[in-house]
DNA sequence: ACGCAAGTGCAAATAAGTCTCATTTAAATT
DNA sequence: AATTTAAATGAGACTTATTTGCACTTGCGT
């Protein structure tokens, strides 16, 4: 049933100049059916699991060529490993809140913070191209129990 | 004629439980006297420069110690190692602006933005503790000349 | 089907940071 | 000032995340 899929996955990454190997489609096709933010050993054990065959290596490589392409997007919080997800679109980004208690991550967009970016970029005669803004604390989960 | 600054940071120091050891002061010293944004191994390798004895171990742990004291800011700047910077005072927060071509770091602030954060933080009912907010791309100097 | 550059797998190599443990030292106590 | 002791340090082994070298494989244009 994920022939089609496999057939535009295939189109994506030719597009962006980079061969359609079966990692790379296992990957991509991973990285788009799940939310979650995996890091590269995580990915790695997942597509192990699924009976493709990688190698660490394998996963880097193109985790950084997909990311080069802005097919993924690399999250860094800060904990040593980088994560990944799918890259959204311009009007999909988002930003992080990030539980130091479960780790939990809740993603969210503010209008206004983006413009300010810009304005503050402007100010600077800087030409953004991205940002990360990441805020750290505890979530409502975690501080609820005593 | 630093004597007088070694006496204020042991002073610092044991205000906050910390032992005021040689290692400490002198990396507390250094980080005042510079507005760069040293990563551990720079900072170990000036303290060596300047003949005091350190190990890499005592930066990290010092750094670690202090941070946790919040007399040092860690900085994630996303390229594998962590920088550090004296803490300012809550007043004197910023956010950076960073260079992709030649890694240089301008810091601002936007009340605007602070406050946008806090809102985002109370619509999902989260105590926010710090947070990060990194802007990516090209400075004013890297891209005037052709 | 053919050829070959791009991509892969494995294992060895790096890089940043952490840990162990014997020794030293700040600072509280006599 | 000498004694005590818990905290801190130094040296180097270790861990974890990621990168690299190299021989082998595979997309994909012809």
């Amino acid at each position: 049933m994920s022939a089609a899929e496999n057939q535009q996955l295939k189109q994506v990454l030719r597009e962006h100049e980079l061969k359609a190997t079966t990692q790379r489609i296992a990957l991509l096709k991973l990285l788009d059916a799940t939310h979650e933010h995996f890091d590269a050993e995580e990915i790695y054990l997942e597509l192990l699991k699924k009976q493709k065959n990688v190698s660490r290596a394998t996963v880097y490589r193109s985790l950084e060529a997909l990311a080069e392409q802005d097919l993924v997007t690399r999250l860094d919080f800060g904990d040593g490993r980088m994560r990944f997800e799918r890259s959204k679109g311009e009007d999909e980004h988002h930003d992080h809140l990030i539980c130091e208690e479960c780790g939990k991550v809740i993603e969210f967009f503010n209008l206004e913070m983006e413009a300010q970016q810009l304005s503050v970029c402007e100010e600077n005669d800087f030409t953004p191209s991205t940002h990360t803004m990441h805020i750290f604390g505890i979530c409502s989960d975690c501080k609820k129990p005593q």
